[in-house]
DNA sequence: AGCCGGAGTGGAACCGTTGCCACTTGTCGG
DNA sequence: CCGACAAGTGGCAACGGTTCCACTCCGGCT
């Protein structure tokens, strides 16, 4: 009769064999304070020997802290969410919380019902990336004030900015990515994105446009284009009459992968005709020919920022919120003009 | 005084307000059996007024299951992985289980670490991807049955087969793979390894090898492959003599990159002089020139697969433990010596 | 010597839910 | 007409921790 019952053992089991007070083995769980050597050393011994694990969900209950994080973003398969859920876990852990990670597929209503999950949980704090501004933000921005829980918003800031926020500059990226362009002699360049609702997108575009005008010139905008007929017919569009565009500017990843698609199979040379240079680092953008010139994000840098500012809020350190930028960097490959520089020879995928 | 005090509503709150037991709102949340109509609808009406959310913490503390699936993965920036975690998601939600998701970097001590997180959080179930076989594992094998909670083993299966997997036919694949290197008259084919501890390298490499053998010819494998150096001086070690390589088989991701760079560096032109296929696809295998043919691994029904397997098993239908392979199949390109199907002019990144 | 405060310890009341048990009511077959 | 049974409902004791409180030492001050 006493197949496979899981009995773990408990505090109480663990204080009955140490011969001490629940109390006591508690402190020893919690760091031991207010304990004296001998007794914190037997008390562990008897722990490891029992295999005690406290139970997360008693602990949860009493104390009203979970010792989770709620993280949401739009997908895990994108690399750059994926790299941000992976700093925001190695950093999260590091101080003793698990993170729940939910996805919602740029959707506002995924969104809310990953939020009524984490409501259930008790989350402690939450990281988000807003969904696109498109959508009812209303009910949104509600619910997270109804969580009463520390929240930082990641790579998009929330409509009304009431809270913290982590992003890169876009804007400033934008600028500088279009200067290196007309660095190069280009002059009719072309802003390829893809959701003119996102956020960054729109920085993007501002930052392209301000440079251009500063420089006394035009810019082309073209939005919509996340698959390759449209991108086809975007870029297409400009190729034609006298006036023809002389460079590119992929506004996200899937932009400048089809941009370059679109050159490659019109035979169009880059950067010769053409100069490509891309928003957002990927993973062969060293290894196509031409090396793909891009900004690069630092996610590292975004995620840790954003984890830290999350666990100050938490400790109850910071209260107001905070809208921090992140710089990003100009990697500077073969598609924008410049010489290849030797390392791209040798990148790792 | 009455500052921020986030004081959610209580089942007993519901309760009260709506003038019933709590054993009764209790199983209006669990399903509603047993509660007759009008008074269902009375207290769902309550429960949305007031805003209630159950508490998971007591629901796992009374109810000994938090609906919680532990995951743990090497890496959640491997495509692979993320597209698994990803999927798992999704059907896990559907059945209201919450995905916790951890990742051990393929090092045996850091997922020993995630097993007691879980242990701690009492999860339900478990995914996992057991590290590298060359390490300690007898000691995650115990750690695993300590749970006492149903395991699937994902991607490679453990080393006892004393738990439940869900695998690629590695194997196989790759014996159809070289098969069709050698339907193009290649004779001389390496195939580009990494980790040889790997199950599903080791795998592959015993599917060539075979293939190879039963046509009479001999295997030409290099492993360790996981750099740009190594990959280059694997593949130039066989390019020398009269005796050449005229085919490469990148046994994973990395190495089929690795070689395709190298091949490009020193202007070798593939399919003409070396055919190459690579195992698993990868985001820009149809855009390359030549595109790559890989064998492309079903994730999506591997991951569904795992899935489901491991709710059977939480709920105690299926109770010996099922070693499942999953078919892969080849996905057509150029770097094969094909001639290019008119797909991979727009395939999508 | 008497007092005070802090370190070290244990007792016991919760935290919010579930599930066992008890109870009422209505229906139906014998 | 009565017992059995099912549906519908509520009371209450857990689940395994944390935390408030009370209590005992003991060393250092006044």
């Amino acid at each position: 009769m006493k197949i496979s019952r899981k009995n773990r053992p408990t505090l109480h089991d663990v204080a009955k064999a140490a011969g001490v007070g629940t109390t006591t083995v508690s402190r020893v769980i919690n760091g031991g304070h207010y304990v004296g050597p001998e007794m914190l050393a037997r008390i562990q011994s008897v722990m490891a020997e029992l295999g005690y694990q406290p139970n997360e969900a008693a602990r949860s209950l009493k104390s009203e802290r979970s010792r989770t994080i709620g993280l949401i973003i739009p997908s895990i398969t994108d690399p750059f969410f994926a790299r941000f859920a992976e700093v925001v876990e190695v950093h999260a852990r590091r101080e003793d919380y698990v993170v729940i990670l939910l996805t919602s597929q740029d959707r506002a209503q995924l969104e809310l019902e990953d939020l009524q999950i984490f409501e259930r949980h008790r989350v402690d704090g939450l990281l988000v990336v807003p969904p696109r501004s498109g959508s009812s933000s209303k009910a949104l921005l509600q619910s997270l004030r109804r969580l009463s829980v520390p929240v930082v918003a990641f790579d998009r800031p929330t409509t009304n900015r009431a809270f913290s926020s982590v992003v890169s500059d876009n804007y400033a990226a934008a600028q500088q990515a279009v200067r290196h362009l007309m660095g190069h002699g280009r002059r009719r360049i072309l802003c390829l994105g893809g959701d003119p609702n996102l956020y960054t997108i729109c920085e993007r575009v501002k930052g392209s446009t301000d440079a251009l005008a500063s420089a006394g010139f035009e810019v082309l905008v073209e939005m919509s284009a996340s698959d390759y007929a449209s991108a086809e017919a975007a870029i297409m569009k400009h190729m034609a009459g006298k006036h023809k565009l002389d460079a590119i500017f992929g506004l996200y990843n899937q932009s400048t992968i089809l941009a370059y698609e679109v050159m490659q199979n019109y035979k169009i040379r880059v950067p010769q005709a053409v100069s490509l240079i891309g928003f957002d680092d990927f993973a062969l953008a060293a290894t196509l020919r031409p090396s793909i010139t891009v900004v690069k994000q630092s996610i590292e840098e975004l995620a840790r920022t954003a984890t830290q500012l999350l666990l100050n809020h938490m400790k109850g350190e910071t209260h107001a919120p905070q809208q921090i930028e992140i710089a990003s960097s100009l990697v500077i490959r073969q598609s924008c003009g410049c010489k290849a520089p030797r390392e791209s020879l040798r990148a790792r995928s």
